[in-house]
DNA sequence: GCCGTTTTCGGCCCGACTGTTTTCAGTCG
């Protein structure tokens, strides 16, 4: 798939220089190759094996984007792209990163005063040229100061990872919740969706009061800079950088807004293409009939589903790649809920290195919870620093046995957390092994192998009858460490095959299996567990972002082994370790 | 550049804020 990566990667800066080009980032011809980029991006076949015309018939991919992808295929690069390259060079091409800074501003400033690249961007301003120019003034050029000076905290293609993003949006609603006029407060955007990264965080607001809200908004703790404040919107910078935009509606249009403010763009866009078809407009105060005005619904996302004749679309799933066609045809996967889940299958205590609550206090939190059944799964000793030797594993499978009478509603299950060597093995043989109820296995180590060492190491790991699921599938840690590269359908052919489970894990920082590989397994028989990863009660918390994440990936709920009751869970458990 | 249950041509989502203007252009989401 490296071929479809470089693709991306051209594609995507073509699209930057097209924005340039046409002096719009909005024209029709840049949608159009943002379209094919997103559809790009979505495919799950190698592009070396698709002829032009099988790429033209993906929507959004045109016979002109089809053969631009065949030529980066065949050429290793596009004619296209290395002309715009000489018109702009990498240097000015930089200047799109600067906030406040457009296609049109930049090439004003190069035909203008000769601005070529961010030196000279300064030396114009320092030199007071930038006010002189037709349309700008004193204030453009000192904002624009502003922005080159905090560009490396929050340029407009820095993204956050959600779970940074997620306590700050938490926060600014708690503190908003309260203030007088506020009816209704949600945040919504990427964050809402529950994307990994988060570009900013988007609040929006029902209230008959705006202009107080707004005024408390720019006044709350954690704000460090008001950027823009109007009556309905502001914007500002919270510590640490994170850029955060305020919307006030009424409350009569507060459904529709959520729906417009939660996205993604292009779900925005196909939603509005299907109002237009029925004579109507959507937009953020509701969706009306074009010819009387009539608001035909606006209240709840639900209402507006209703009457473009949709289902209810779950946030996870708006993303544009295909939801809206999938609801209208009922093939919408059966979303996993949170009250769905009856047991955990991943959880540690203080036995581990890493553990920070003890054993008893972890199964009273995951009683507490109302499961049906846990495992406790304490790292096994080839995690060197954490994890517990034979012997321990032996004492504490006798101290579970001794406190199963506690929780008679609960079913303990004894399990590991396997550490996967890089040729496949994990800490101990199948004799070893067997004497566990359960077993869950992941990569802590060796990130960087390559891609078929990775895809040989998983499947060796999935083929093992001690190995009931793969934890944290990747390994990677969001923003700041990549997963490991592995062959996505192999090891999806794998666990069909050998009835190994993909753990989709609710940790933050983790959210693994990625939504992409989880969506790339709709239509096989793969079994899923949705684990906490808990290494302290608080965590128990994951549970929710382990949902999100599983309805991000389309998983059906079927498809679920922990949602099933208890009877249907161990047979299938067994199963597997009899393989 | 893409697309078709009115269309193979003529549309393409829509609105807020800023800073510049006296009615709008640029940027952003």
């Amino acid at each position: 798939m490296s071929t479809n990566r470089e693709a991306i990667r051209l594609f995507s800066e073509l699209v930057q220089l097209t924005k340039l080009d046409e002096g719009s980032a909005q024209s029709f011809r840049v949608r159009a190759y943002e379209k094919a980029l997103s559809a790009l991006g979505e495919l799950d076949r190698d592009v070396v094996d698709m002829t032009a015309g099988e790429l033209a018939k993906l929507p959004g991919i045109g016979s002109s984007s089809a053969n631009k992808i065949r030529e980066i295929v065949d050429t290793g690069t596009l004619e296209k792209l290395e002309k715009l390259r000489v018109t702009y060079p990498a240097a000015l091409v930089e200047l799109t990163r600067i906030p406040g800074l457009g296609p049109k501003t930049i090439l004003l400033l190069r035909d203008q005063l000769g601005v070529e690249d961010l030196d000279g961007l300064k030396a114009a301003i320092a030199g007071e040229e930038i006010r002189a120019l037709p349309g700008m003034g004193a204030r453009s050029e000192e904002k624009l100061a502003r922005s080159i000076e905090r560009l490396g905290m929050h340029g407009k293609d820095r993204r956050t990872p959600i779970a940074e993003a997620l306590p700050i949006a938490e926060e600014i609603v708690a503190g908003l919740a309260g203030i007088d006029g506020v009816k209704h407060i949600e945040y919504c955007g990427s964050l809402r969706r529950f994307r990994e990264t988060i570009g900013d965080i988007d609040v929006l607001v029902a209230s008959t009061k705006p202009g107080k809200v707004s005024a408390a908004f720019v006044e709350l703790p954690i704000v460090t800079e008001v950027v823009a404040q109007g009556e309905t919107k502001s914007v500002v910078l919270v510590s640490g950088g994170l850029q955060v935009d305020l919307r006030v509606v009424p409350p009569a249009s507060f459904g529709a807004a959520v729906l417009y403010f939660t996205g993604s763009k292009q779900h925005n866009i196909d939603l509005r293409q299907r109002a237009i078809a029925r004579g109507w407009t959507l937009n953020e105060y509701g969706l009306t009939d074009v010819e009387t005005e009539d608001v035909i619904s606006s209240r709840t996302e639900k209402a507006i589903y209703a009457a473009l004749d949709l289902p209810h679309i779950a946030p996870e799933l708006r993303e544009g790649i295909g939801e809206v066609a999938a609801a209208e045809a009922g093939e919408l996967p059966r979303l996993v809920e949170e009250s769905h889940i009856r047991g955990d299958l991943h959880v540690h205590s203080d036995w581990s290195g890493d553990g920070r609550a003890t054993l008893e206090a972890m199964l009273d939190g995951a009683a507490a919870r109302g499961l049906t059944y846990v495992a406790i799964t304490d790292h096994a000793e080839g995690l060197a620093i954490n994890g517990l030797s034979r012997d321990e594993m032996l004492r504490q499978r006798d101290v579970i046995d001794g406190m199963r009478f506690r929780y008679p509603d609960m079913t303990i299950l004894h399990g590991a957390e396997l550490n996967i060597t890089p040729d496949g093995e994990v800490d101990w043989a199948a004799d070893f092994l067997e004497g566990f109820d359960w077993g869950v296995a992941s990569v802590h180590s060796h990130f960087d192998l390559d891609a078929d060492t990775q895809t040989r190491r998983l499947i060796a790991a999935m083929e093992n009858p001690g190995v009931n699921a793969i934890g944290h599938l990747s390994g990677r840690m969001i923003g700041r460490r990549p997963g490991i590269e592995f062959d996505v359908e192999a090891v999806l052919d794998a666990a069909e095959r050998t009835g190994c489970a993909i753990e989709v894990n609710g940790h933050l920082a983790r959210l693994d299996a990625a939504a992409d590989v989880l969506r790339r397994a709709r239509g096989r028989d793969i079994s899923f567990v949705l684990d906490t990863d808990a290494h302290a009660v608080s965590d128990f918390r994951n549970v929710t972002w382990a949902v999100h994440q599983s309805r991000r990936g389309w998983v059906d709920k079927a498809s679920v082994a922990n949602t099933w009751p208890l009877e249907k869970f161990l047979r299938w458990v067994e199963r597997k370790r009899k393989s």
